[in-house]
DNA sequence: GCGTTCGCTTGATCCATGTCAACCATAAAT
DNA sequence: ATTTATGGTTGACATGGATCAAGCGAACGC
């Protein structure tokens, strides 16, 4: 029984416009490798989508936890607070990412998503979820794949963090930026960083300072240019030679 | 129809022995909340049941992934190596914790699994699991919590990498374990470290040394006593405060 | 157009942790 | 019992990044 809206064109065409199956971000996101049928399946479950404004939150911590979301366009960052204040950028997300995994452990948020630019998510419940991907096998795995995913993400954070030093982080962090660009059809040469050097920071565990500088230094050296938010690669193996070239 | 050895009592034995519906951990481990039924088609899935002996390997980084591990007794290290030589401990587990998630995402184990004292392991083939947890719901629910739990302490890791300083992060460190320990019925306040003041480090992301002068000032203050890797904490509350009240 | 704000850069100084080195403790090997 | 190896402790010193501080540039509101 297809849903319809006999009333409004306009309701139809927009979700329509807005369905997976027509998303050219499937092959990044959820739907990877679901067939035409399974896609709609996928579709219906969707529930909503919803722009998020810069600088507003899709989820703070301590919320109840119901839906996962898939960033169909714009750019978020997560982040995690301390009762004493500190605070920590555990991550930042782009169009085909999912958000809020770290919710499904204890049924609540345990993070804060902020939209770093005017965005558009698509929520998935995480309850049909589970229903839909004991039915679609291919669903089931991938979400797995991808929960997988973010922990090795996690775990090549903890290495930057635990064993890098200052430039190191800086420039693992450009080239992953870098890399997921590319995947995405942009240029992996050029692009605007969307957060701030605070932000930066916060996420390589080094004071917005230190960012600076490395930024400068790595201007001067020749890896890059740098104009504010404006990034410029200019010798991509320079930049991977100062991720591991070290005296250990 | 059920799996019988009527010509090997032995082996009928020893499976019961090891059978999750026997096994004291079922509460922290896969089992959680499921049915004797659930449980027997849990158990019948689990391929083997392995002894690990202190310092081999349970499996190495880059190998095929085709099994998740339950710690059915022992404790284990996991780390990542990068090209450069440089390696970071990633976590420690114990008993009732899974080991291998990391390697659904990309099918190859990403990190080593190590024991760090003679232990005992379930081997969970993946695929299977994937076809129970399709009908046991409750099983695949419980699995995506136990994910999101792993990428939750992971983001509590990062936190502690990224804004603590050595003795917060040392203070943190042991008040973890002691809870863990405690979960599993061992005292809160006394125990034996398995890994060393190197592994240790490496994990916290300090030098070998500066967890030991950390481990000898928070002897000095009164927080705990030490004495090589058998620790008893003589005030939580001391350790706690230690991990929290800092000028920021 | 002009001030205000926010984010960024750069310099000077300081300090937590790393590094290097010596020594000690425990356990295993002979 | 003695040697050897491994892990742990402690001290002296070096240093990378934090901190403090000043100034600059771009964006925004008025």
């Amino acid at each position: 029984m297809p849903q319809t809206h006999p009333l409004n064109q306009e309701v139809t065409l927009s979700v329509i416009k807005t369905a997976c199956s027509n998303c050219n971000l499937r092959e990044l996101c959820l739907p990877l490798g679901l067939t035409l049928e399974e896609l709609e399946q996928l579709d219906n479950m969707v529930s909503t989508r919803r722009r998020i404004k810069r600088g507003d939150h899709l989820y703070r911590a301590g919320e109840a936890f119901d839906a996962i979301y898939a960033i169909r366009s714009g750019f978020f960052k997560t982040d995690v607070l301390l009762e004493d204040g500190r605070d920590q950028v555990t991550g930042f997300q782009m169009a085909g990412e999912l958000l809020g995994l770290d919710g499904i452990s204890t049924e609540h948020h345990t993070c804060n998503a902020i939209a770093l630019e005017d965005s558009e998510i698509c929520a998935i419940p995480f309850s049909r979820l589970e229903v839909l991907s004991r039915e679609i096998h291919t669903l089931q795995h991938h979400f797995h794949k991808v929960m997988s995913r973010e922990i090795v993400r996690d775990h090549g954070v903890m290495m930057l963090l635990g064993t890098m030093r200052a430039e190191e982080r800086l420039a693992a962090f450009l080239l992953n930026l870098s890399q997921r660009f590319t995947a995405r059809g942009f240029s992996h040469a050029e692009f605007y960083l969307r957060m701030t050097r605070e932000e930066i920071g916060s996420y390589l565990g080094l004071k917005l300072e230190t960012v600076s500088r490395a930024f400068s230094r790595f201007q001067e050296e020749g890896h890059i240019a740098v104009q504010q938010k404006h990034i410029r690669i200019l010798n991509v193996n320079g930049l991977k030679a100062l991720m591991h070239h070290r005296a250990v």
